[in-house]
RNA sequence: UCCGGCGUAGCUCAGUUGGUUAGAGCAUCUGACUGUUAAUCAGAGGGUCGCAGGUUCAAGUCCUGCCGCCGGAGCCA
């Protein structure tokens, strides 16, 4: 029988055994030496905690097998908890027993030192083990815990959709290629939510929650050729519903993470205050007001001309919002907005019309705060099959391989929306992570695939 | 893909108008220290100046090409 592993104690629960004795296993974070005194900072994944050696109260094998801790060695100790006001948080052990697994043979590269970007990329894999990354790391963790959470609960069924896939859902030139047996070309899906549509006139309320790829070449620090993204599929549900569920869906998100993430957002440095207004409702536009906004504030819209000079224009209707944009309509607010209905023209075949203003497809994005980005893109979806079929005609899209797709507009068509939500983006925004590549455990980047 | 920038010790960087034997801090090693939090103090070791070619009496420094990386734009979540 081995069931020990429900009696180890980890480091994040050390405050209810203060005055008793423990066993703790893990890795060197930092030592120092002061004559008759050691300090080795244990890190076992759950935190970090400092571990004292004073001579006169230790076995001298103890104390000399404790000098050969290196960096990022893995040992165990016995020892007593003890509350104490010099330590770093508030707890530390005396050790009384002191035990090596392994010492490296080389120095450890990382050190508690600063280190260029180039270099913390190459070491990646290393990298996790540091402060910042931990916290990163567990953050992304209650995203997703928080996420599952929230539709779990308001009656969605997990439905995922395939990663491999015999088509593109929005075009074919962002798309990852591999061979697929006899049967030609199979593509890394850029997205669920053609298959999410299907799981949802099965099943009502439906999400699909998995990696998708995206062969952009894009290098910005909101960008990865491989992230995760959750899409919610609802039946019955008009824009309205689904920008309300959106609104529902990051308050939970937020405001869970605020709930369980103290420790990992105060190791972030994180403004909380900020966090804590992330409370519905958000903010809502249209597009069509945010172009008079961005008008009315003179931001401009830099055009490249065919002669390789560029122009500024002011913001005309009927373009995409680029970052600049989306940033200068966000700086006004301390919380999310939504902006909704855009012109069909820049937005995907599968979105409906909206009745009232034929110019403009009932889709929305919602922006966050303090340069978050775009973290979420939804719409109502087409659901009458002529204006459907019309549609991927236009786009010039392979109309055989959507007839699967076509048939849901065949077999008891219904009203239905949905959207997608960044995972990388969303944990960006909340940890306040400078890039991208930090809050997934190896990113996935044009120009790096190693580690 | 386009625009801009950077490659010097294990790491982060300095290096003047081209001029003797290429420098600092940290890290590492040795020694001292009973409270360190990026400890402090004393000492030691550590270099293919990204690669290749060129100019020059002389190149880390100037020129050309290549490689690697970073930031931004577009596209998007």
């Amino acid at each position: 029988m081995h069931s020990h592993y429900k009696t180890y104690i980890y480091v994040e629960r050390l405050s209810e055994y203060i005055g008793s004795e423990v066993v703790l296993r893990g890795w060197v974070y930092d030592r120092t030496e002061k004559g008759k005194l050691q300090f080795i900072k244990l890190r076992d994944g759950t935190g970090i905690v400092q571990c004292v050696l004073f001579k006169p109260n230790v076995a001298e094998d103890v104390f000399e097998r404790a000098k050969q801790l290196v960096q990022e060695t893995s040992f165990g100790i016995r020892g007593t908890v003890r509350a104490d006001e010099r330590a770093p948080g508030g707890v530390e052990i005396d050790v009384n027993d002191l035990w090596i697994y392994h010492i490296p043979p080389e120095q450890y590269p990382i050190t508690p030192k600063e280190h260029g970007i180039e270099f913390l990329m190459e070491h990646r894999h290393l990298w996790l083990r540091s402060q910042r990354q931990w916290a990163i790391l567990r953050v992304r963790a209650a995203v997703v815990r928080a996420i599952r959470e929230f539709f779990d609960a308001n009656g969605f069924v997990l439905a995922d959709s395939p990663i491999l896939t015999p088509n593109a859902c929005e075009g074919t030139s962002t798309l990852f290629e591999t061979e697929y047996f006899d049967l030609g070309k199979a593509y890394l899906s850029q997205s669920g939510q053609l298959y999410a549509e299907a799981s949802a006139m099965a099943l009502g309320r439906v999400y699909t929650f998995g990696p998708t790829f995206r062969a952009e070449r894009s290098k910005t620090r909101r960008h990865l050729t491989e992230f995760w993204m959750v899409e919610p599929e609802m039946a019955f549900f008009d824009l309205d519903d689904t920008m309300d569920l959106a609104e529902d869906l990051v308050e939970h998100i937020v405001q869970s993470v605020l709930r369980n993430c103290q420790r990992e957002l105060a190791v972030l440095g994180r403004d909380t205050s900020k966090l804590e207004r992330v409370r519905r409702p958000f903010y809502r536009m249209s597009y069509t007001e945010a172009v008079e906004y961005l008008q009315k504030r003179g931001v401009k819209l830099i055009r490249k001309n065919p002669d390789g000079t560029e122009s500024q224009l002011d913001f005309p209707w009927g373009e995409d919002f680029g970052a600049p944009q989306e940033e200068a309509i966000m700086e006004q607010f301390d919380k999310p907005c939504i902006i909704h209905r855009y012109p069909a023209e820049v937005k995907a075949f599968y979105m409906k019309r909206d009745p009232a203003d034929p110019r403009v497809v009932l889709a929305m994005d919602m922006l966050a705060p303090e340069g978050g980005g775009e973290i979420i893109g939804g719409s109502q979806r087409e659901d009458d099959y002529d204006r459907l079929l019309e549609r991927i005609r236009h786009e010039n899209l392979p109309e055989d391989a959507f007839q699967w797709y076509l048939d849901l507009r065949k077999y008891g068509s219904v009203p239905h929306s949905g959207f997608g939500l960044g995972l990388e983006r969303t944990v960006k925004w909340i940890t306040g992570a400078e890039h991208i590549r930090e809050v997934i455990p190896f990113p996935r980047m044009i120009y790096r695939i190693v580690p």
